[in-house]
DNA sequence: CGGGGGCTTGATAATACTCAATCCGGGTGG
DNA sequence: CCACCCGGATTGAGTATTATCAAGCCCCCG
């Protein structure tokens, strides 16, 4: 899906990637139907900000390809993110006119957007799509929980083993792979990004890496390609529990 | 509200000091009897524990009176706050059979339980529970981004004062004031417990307090009695953005 | 070949942690 | 009634981890 793509074409949500998983998951052909009427496509490229933080928002998306970041500042630029967005991830919130996170793309995006207030009354009336985003809204609140444990507690060392382990896992799933043994993917975040994303700093960040690689838990092609030798390996560096749980 | 009262009353809704921020908060009066039909009260004595993470637990609830706290561990023992339960607040996911989380009770508790099964269906049938949790989660999930912020890129003592803040903050809303100038009102936690909030050890978290107290910024009556002598001044040291935004 | 962004590495400093001793206040049992 | 005890809290000394400041590298691209 190039950028050009989105302003000329509209996808029919029938053959939409993001559509088992999206928003708009659980909807039946009348709803896909009143859906296909008030989307539009928007396209951003890569490091190109979608809205500040304050500004008003007229719409919420899904995003169709490529990566976005929420992040929050302090007044001396010190920035947390707090969310980041892949494919099928939804954005903005209901009900709010503002944006409350700097919301960027990290890399090319594409996003499937709905102004806002057809989108609200379209919640009201059918429940498919507020069912759908109540189960999203639950899902990213548990990764936040787990995002606040890694925040709160985990070292650095950890916190890097831990974000790699994430980025592998959500690439699995998408090649529709279970997460073990050897794999190989790419990193979609710069040092600083994941800096960002681990409440670390750049250099920080870049001497665990180093270190991770010295001892044989990642391999670098590069420095954004990435072999993981033993999944297991890497759970253990980020301090999750690997054992049990596949028996329950 | 005593302990001993959960087994001997049933608290009509229409009654419930909750009844307007709770779950339950947009329900008609017959969606109500409904609820109150497959609801019961269970109370926890300070201490206690509601559910460990990974227990079955066949019900869902909310907060009527006192604190309940969401922790993760790791294997080693270090654990993580995850969430801090406060009146109105909701806990467990429907749809999901285990806790995810130790649920505990910080001081003495008293939870309107529902069942797990009759719940979700009442939520299939009637849309304004499923609004209102979806309301509730992205609020939760908001407060969730804030506390992230908090953990990634804040000072000790900037973490302190954020939570000083939070703290003071609900109580002001439980009393219907607004939060400013002088206020008084009582911790809920003890230093662990805050340590445990806020990614830090409990000595750290006694050192900052005593600065806090050394520099004006709080007055201790006491080990838990609070008073706040300038609330603006509070926020400047959490690093909160305290001007602007009462403009729009 | 030069420039620049992203990244790595090094030296030093600061912040928060660890280990340890002591304090305080409230409840209990002699 | 008072001494004791205990959990929670405070304070201190020394250490470790991570941040900061700074220099330089690598690779792509013009």
């Amino acid at each position: 899906m190039s950028i050009q793509d989105a302003h000329s074409i509209s996808l029919q949500c029938g053959a939409c990637p993001i559509r088992h998983r999206a928003v708009c998951a659980r909807c039946e052909t009348d709803e896909l139907a009143l859906l296909e009427e008030i989307k539009y496509y928007r396209s951003f490229e890569a490091g190109q900000t979608v809205a500040w933080a304050g500004d008003k928002m007229d719409f919420v998306a899904s995003v169709v390809s490529g990566i976005a970041t929420l992040t929050q500042t302090m007044e001396d630029g010190r920035t947390q993110m707090v969310g980041l967005l892949l494919p099928s991830d939804f954005v903005g919130r209901p009900g709010r006119e503002t944006a409350a996170y700097n919301v960027t793309a990290t890399t090319d995006l594409l996003m499937c957007c709905f102004r806002k207030r057809p989108f609200e009354e379209m919640m009201m009336r059918t429940p498919h799509v507020a069912q759908r985003l109540l189960e999203m809204t639950l899902d990213e609140l548990d990764a936040a929980r787990e995002w606040m444990l890694l925040l709160g507690r985990k070292t650095a060392r950890e916190k890097i083993a831990s974000l790699v382990a994430i980025i592998a896992r959500r690439d699995a799933s998408l090649k529709l792979r279970s997460p073990q043994g050897r794999m190989v993917f790419d990193l979609p975040l710069t040092r600083e990004a994941m800096a960002d994303y681990l409440g670390l700093t750049l250099e920080t960040v870049s001497r665990q890496i180093s270190a991770l690689k010295r001892d044989g838990v990642i391999e670098l092609q590069g420095k954004r390609h990435v072999t993981i030798p033993d999944f297991d390996l890497l759970l253990t560096e980020a301090g999750d529990d690997n054992d049990g749980g596949y028996l329950t």
